[in-house]
DNA sequence: GCTTGACCTTCCAGTTAGGGGAAGCCTTAC
DNA sequence: GTAAGGCTTCCCCTAACTGGAAGGTCAAGC
C-alpha cells in the first residue's frame, strides 16, 4: 500500500506519515523499485497505533516507548501503566492550571462592561 | 535600568525581554553609548503588563493588541473585552478537550493492573 | 594601570510536531 | 504519447522562546 492509502487507513495526513517515517517512528515495510514507501499490514497497524496514542496527547517520545512495548512480548503492564499515568498527571496539571486561569479571567470579563468607555478592569488588572 | 534589572522587575528571563525587544513588542526606552538596552519606567510597565498577559495565555499577537489598547486613550472596554472573551473561549475549549481525554485515559489506567504480566487494556485500546 | 569576572551585545541553532510548496521522477488512464 | 495526478527529496515556516558562542563593556580590586 502506498503512502496515501496508508495515511487514509490510519486517519493521518500524508505529511505526518512521511514525518513518522523520517524520524524512524513508523517506517514503511519496504520501498518499491521507484522508491515509493510501501506499507504492509504490520506497519499499518503501527501507524494507527501511533495515531491513537497521539490523539491522547502522548508525545512522540512516549509514542516511541509505547510502540516498543506494544511490540515487546516480554513487556509488563506496569511499564505501560507508568507511561499512561505520567500522561494522566500531565493532563491533570494542565487542567488545574486552566481552571485557575479560567476562573480569574471569567471574573475579569464579567466585571468589564464592554461598552464605549475606556475604563476596563481587565486592563487595570494587567497594569 | 539595564536588561537584567528590567527582567528581574518584570519577573521575566533576560532572554525573553530581549526577544520582546527584537520583535518590537516592548522596546527599551533607549540604548546607552555602549549599545546596552536601557529601560525606563514606561517600558518597565509595559514589560510587566505583557508578562501578566502572557501569564493568562494570551498570544504574543493578542498581547500586542492589548498593549495597544492599554496605551490608547480612545479605546473602548468593548475592544478589550472581546480579546479577553476570545481567550476565555479558547480556555473553555481546551478544558472540554482535556476533560474528555482525562476521563478516557483515567478509565484505561484504572483498568490496567500494572503488574508483571504483559496483558494491558491500554495497549489493547490503542491497537 | 591592569586584570578578572560579571555583565552586555549580536548571531546562529534547536526545540514540537508537523505544514506548505518547489523541482523533478513515476504511474495510470485515455 | 501525453496529461493528470501521485510520489520523492529538500528547504523554509510556524510560537515563543532557550542555549550557547564570540566578542565588547564595566566595576572592583590590586
Amino acid at each position: 500500500m502506498n503512502i496515501s492509502g496508508a495515511a487514509k487507513a490510519a486517519g493521518l495526513p500524508v505529511k505526518t506519515v512521511r514525518y513518522y517515517a523520517d524520524i524512524g517512528l513508523v517506517e514503511p515495510a519496504a520501498r518499491t523499485a521507484a522508491g515509493y514507501r510501501d506499507y504492509d499490514d504490520t506497519s499499518l497497524r503501527k501507524l494507527s497505533f501511533v495515531g491513537r496514542a497521539r490523539g491522547f496527547g502522548f508525545s512522540i517520545a512516549q509514542c516511541r516507548e509505547l510502540l516498543g512495548l506494544y511490540q515487546d512480548e516480554h513487556r509488563t503492564s506496569a511499564e505501560v501503566k507508568q507511561i499512561a499515568s505520567a500522561r494522566l498527571d500531565d493532563i491533570r496539571a494542565k487542567q488545574r492550571e486552566l481552571q485557575a486561569l479560567h476562573d480569574e479571567l471569567e471574573h475579569l470579563v464579567g466585571a468589564c462592561c464592554g461598552d464605549e468607555r475606556p475604563d476596563c478592569p481587565i486592563l487595570d488588572y494587567l497594569s
